[in-house]
DNA sequence: TGTCCAACATTGGCCCGGCCAACAATACAG
DNA sequence: CTGTATTGTTGGCCGGGCCAATGTTGGACA
């Protein structure tokens, strides 16, 4: 961990940036340490969910729905259905294909990692009363959401 | 570029952490254009501050500061160096340490990339009206700011 | 004084996440 | 039938954050 002794310089300190910055960074410690009480990573939990939501895709699918790369996709699916988690089949109308689908120990697998997401939310947010809390929400939303154009995936940094 | 067809899935959309990732992926995408303006990165600025604020320091002294690495801070200092923004001198007292003092230039390169700095922290706020701001600052301080022990330097992940 | 341990600067390299490029197989339009 | 596009897959690149080993110097202490 950081021993950071003396305060960072002043005009670092209130920087909206760097507050994002470190917001983002404490809540990914998080949830990541959740997460991987199931052995999981943030995109094992995206998957899950897209499949879940959207019913059965082909990788590239997911890959335009989710936003992760292609070369990453292929291990998250590859660990994914090592785990019974999900099911890879040929598509017999396109033989290019791979229709990737949810199984019912993968739904399983979603609710117990909803429930540790859920909990690291909550510990996310616990220096904050539920008040501010949902005042934060909204804020960040609106500050993320500029008229809807530009959306991110899951992935990406550029 | 990413380009997401459909939005991600529900579970995912009104996460806190989420939100907090994407704001800071925002932030650091507009913080990074700004200041490669001037050719420099984070580092760079973060340790001009520091010095700027705290007046000239051995490179340990530095790390300890900011919280970024030996090994990094020696590519910054020499990058720094080299362009006349700071001096590294050996410390007659204690022959093992350099001492780091910000330039002239340096100050003049500090000021630049303030002003960058700050259009960069309007164009991530741009979204919200100047009410909101102050409310987003104010809270996420109190997000990030828990107690107060626990403090982060300007790098790390862990 | 000599010895041993701690702090310093520097080099080299590791790991991981996001990304790109090349490839073979398949689909499809002309 | 030929050329172009899409799909899944492999391999690798790059940058940021991190660690380890090295050589030098200081300082404590016997």
């Amino acid at each position: 961990m950081n021993i950071p002794e003396g305060a960072p310089p002043r005009r670092l300190r209130g920087l909206p940036s760097r507050l994002a910055n470190q917001a983002a960074l404490t809540a990914n410690r998080i949830v990541d340490r959740a997460l991987a009480q199931a052995g999981v990573r943030r995109y094992h939990y995206a998957l899950l969910a897209t499949l879940e939501e959207y019913g059965p895709a082909s990788q590239a699918g997911l890959v335009r729905r989710t936003g992760i790369d292609r070369s990453d996709m292929v291990a998250v699916v590859n660990d994914l259905a090592g785990r019974d988690c999900l099911k890879r089949a040929p598509d017999p109308e396109d033989r290019r294909r791979n229709i990737i689908t949810i199984t019912p120990a993968g739904r399983e697998q979603l609710i117990e990692l909803d429930r540790l997401i859920a909990a690291a939310q909550e510990e996310f947010l616990a220096p904050l009363p539920p008040a501010d809390r949902e005042h934060l929400i909204d804020l960040l939303t609106r500050l993320v959401e500029p008229g809807d154009d530009q959306r991110q995936g899951i992935g990406s940094t550029r």
